[in-house]
DNA sequence: CGCAGCACTGAACATTGTTCAAGAACTTTT
DNA sequence: AAAAGTTCTTGAACAATGTTCAGTGCTGCG
């Protein structure tokens, strides 16, 4: 396997995303350490800048692999399309946070990993995050008949960030977050009214 | 001033930590750096470790301010105890919202810093984040009779974490997040929303 | 004054991301 | 198949940065 130089350098590339998501798993984003990473891989230090930019990169790669991970898992949750809206959102929340519980690491990197002030995040690592809005729209607009679809669409951004702060806030175990105990029931009580209400 | 040795090494303490809060409002948790630090406050490299016990307690220094700073806005944005509580609840989220984008950089310093994982907060800083979450449960508790005293706590976390994910997904440029223009009027909404619903 | 303790200094150290010159491996040309 | 050219890999070197520490000076007290 691997004989022409485009298939080598695609499997080291492949091999370093991989070893830096174990990374990752195992140490959190503060933990990631290009030495280790490459030791994982089985290169020389040198050699992850020629297979990616850089770290950040190879974190933002990682990322990209989590989202449709996480993709998978949130589409695998929806009930079928019988269902009542708000059990569509409920189903999605609490996949959300199954998610997040089981891969906690990855999907904290995922909203913490910073580029340098000056860099740019590439349009195809931007667009990976929309799988994290896009089972929003359809049941809500079910519920708000009465929104334009730009508004919905607004609005379902809105619904995944009050979810998703809710969550970061839990999961991180910062001081005013709710504690991880309560966090189904408060995430559900709160889908619950945003979805019940009218008008 | 500062003549015995306690007031000179407080006043130093003080110095350092007005200057972190320079550095950090000007290059944000990332590009704070310990010799930039101390040349800001005229000593040596050194002298920072002896005054606090090192950068990421200088950082805990400036966000118990920022978090004072915070309590005093919110409390003063809130209205009469004649107002209805969902004005109160409105006016809460507006202030947090104009805090966070007047103070942008040390607002997110609250919620990126981290301590290593080993290493955990001091309890008088843990405190200090309960300005956040003070002024919610007055109001809330007149909207929700129903709760009950520990129920009502938790939920005015959870109505905080929704906001607060809300306005930190949009000031940080996320793409998931909100569009900046859009924030003010989502988050009413959200309020709104959260406020007016019964049972 | 003089001494004991403390604080300040800045050089040195450890860790880490990134670069680069040298050599190895692969591809193309002849 | 050999030569020439291109690209990749290697690991040492560099730069940035947090932290420590031995040396030096200052403070407070008898």
């Amino acid at each position: 396997m691997g004989s022409n130089r485009e298939t080598k350098r695609a499997e080291l590339r492949e091999r370093l995303i991989e070893a830096a998501e174990i990374e990752l798993r195992d140490k959190g984003l503060a933990g990631l350490k290009a030495r280790d990473v490459t030791a994982r891989a089985g290169c020389a230090l040198g050699a992850l800048y020629n297979a990616v930019e850089d770290l950040d990169m190879l974190v933002l790669e990682v990322n990209a692999r989590t989202l449709a991970k996480m993709g998978t898992a949130l589409r695998a949750s929806l009930p079928g399309p019988d269902a009542q809206p708000v059990e569509s959102l409920q189903a999605l929340a609490e996949a959300y946070i199954d998610f997040a519980l089981e891969n906690r690491r990855i999907w904290l990197a995922l909203f913490e990993h910073r580029l340098p002030e000056e860099r740019t995040v590439p349009e195809e690592h931007r667009q990976s995050h929309s799988v994290l809005i896009d089972g929003i729209a359809a049941p809500l607009a079910r519920l708000r008949p009465d929104l334009s679809p730009e508004a919905l669409a607004l609005r379902a951004r809105t619904v995944f960030a009050a979810v998703h702060g809710v969550v970061h806030l839990s999961l991180q175990g910062q001081f005013v977050g709710v504690p991880l105990q309560d966090l189904k029931s408060e995430v559900r009580a709160l889908v619950e009214i945003m979805a019940r209400r009218a008008g």
